[in-house]
DNA sequence: AGAAGGATTTAGACTCGTCTAAAAACGTCC
DNA sequence: GGACGTTTTTAGACGAGTCTAAATCCTTCT
């Protein structure tokens, strides 16, 4: 039974959590330059959490999520995205500006109001920027994605989600119609720099190299 | 321009803007026991607050809020209420549980947030349990009020507010039917432990003393 | 295999918010 | 006007979370 984490380790846990999708084994050097924060602060997080249990630290190797570790880290993702949905479409918050908002929130929501709100919005599968959310057990799909950069020319795609921690960037997406649902056509690729000439909702669009990798599509990624 | 209040800031401006309202010049000890914690405690807040401008303390002789302290905790107290209206109105929470809900979000909610509220819920007036919304400019109206045990035999009122901080309480007041814009009639006055028969709604009821001395209803105190 | 260079951990300090125990001030009562 | 009891403040400690600087460990390269 998870008694209440405090906020810094929500934080850690979500961050360890964020990295181990991607590769194996979260170091310090990882969390630290993730968080902001110095190496030195996150070895002794990396203690406190071992201590309750929550990762399985090892000196000089890093950590991994024990199975509670992962659910607190699941139940946080649950939290922020609903959250983030409940700004978007009730409140009609911009989507740039609720990642924020919900990175203060999701420490103060407690289960009842998370619970609301999925009632609320009819159960959403996604948050505004695409990203799943996991359902009350803790389940989440796995989706094949890739990149709108590893699309090849002539190749059609249907964006699933875009990165969304820069509000600059969700701001220019937003211009272009990029979002979640879209159908999208590489028209050109620019083979030096790699910006992209894409048909978005039959617009022709140019995209940069940076915006390009933090649009995600569906399909497998090549081998 | 007043920077990020931390948490245990904004509790003490509440605390001591609370007493504040009743009489005059608040103790140490008042806040203190206000808050649970201890003198000791307090007083270091005290001058964490003065050096903030928040208040203005003098050894020995309490604080009173300067009007940057004022504003900042009308700000706090709007937040809180409207946040209570949302999660009755919007989110179908019990009455006797948003208080507390209410006590954590009130230190995340961004403005915008709030005022989105506030536009969604239709500018409401009150909180859930009967207390005044202050406006967006702080502006708070005074309302002539005392507690339903004030009242004589026979004489009739509406009630306007009731003490919020209790759930098992307010659990009894619902079942009661004592809600603020309720007509109530004192029937009749147990002159030993001031127990009252209450009329509310057509239907008489017993309203044990502690009860009655935490419903307010309009009309001036004695003098 | 040893040394260089980078990553990690330790050591020590700081702030915020809390506590208990002791000291100081206040105010009241005779 | 002094003595006593209450309130407030001071002193000192602690935990959480952060930092910088120094020490230590790991890896890799020659």
């Amino acid at each position: 039974m998870p008694r209440e984490l405090s906020p810094a380790m929500e934080d850690y846990l979500l961050a360890i959590y964020r990295l181990e999708s991607d590769d194996r084994r979260v170091t310090t050097g990882d969390i630290a330059q993730e968080l902001g924060v110095s190496a030195a602060s996150t070895t002794s997080m990396f203690k406190r959490l071992a201590q309750e249990r929550l990762v399985v630290y090892r000196e000089y190797g890093g950590v991994t999520l024990t199975e509670a570790g992962r659910a607190s880290a699941i139940g946080l993702v649950r939290r922020h995205r609903l959250a983030e949905r409940f700004l978007t479409d009730l409140l009609a918050l911009p989507w740039d500006d609720v990642h924020r908002i919900a990175d203060r929130l999701e420490h103060a929501l407690p289960p009842e109001v998370i619970e609301r709100f999925d009632g609320l919005l009819n159960h959403p599968r996604t948050c505004p920027h695409g990203h799943p959310i996991p359902d009350a057990q803790g389940e989440l799909p796995e989706r094949a994605m890739r990149p709108l950069s590893a699309l090849a020319e002539g190749e059609e795609a249907v964006i699933l989600q875009v990165e969304e921690r820069d509000p600059e960037l969700l701001r220019y997406f937003a211009e272009r119609g990029l979002r979640p649902g879209r159908r999208v056509a590489v028209l050109d690729r620019e083979p030096l720099e790699g910006a992209l000439l894409v048909a978005v909702n039959g617009r022709p669009t140019l995209v940069s190299p940076r915006a390009a990798a933090s649009v995600f599509v569906n399909g497998e990624v090549e081998a």
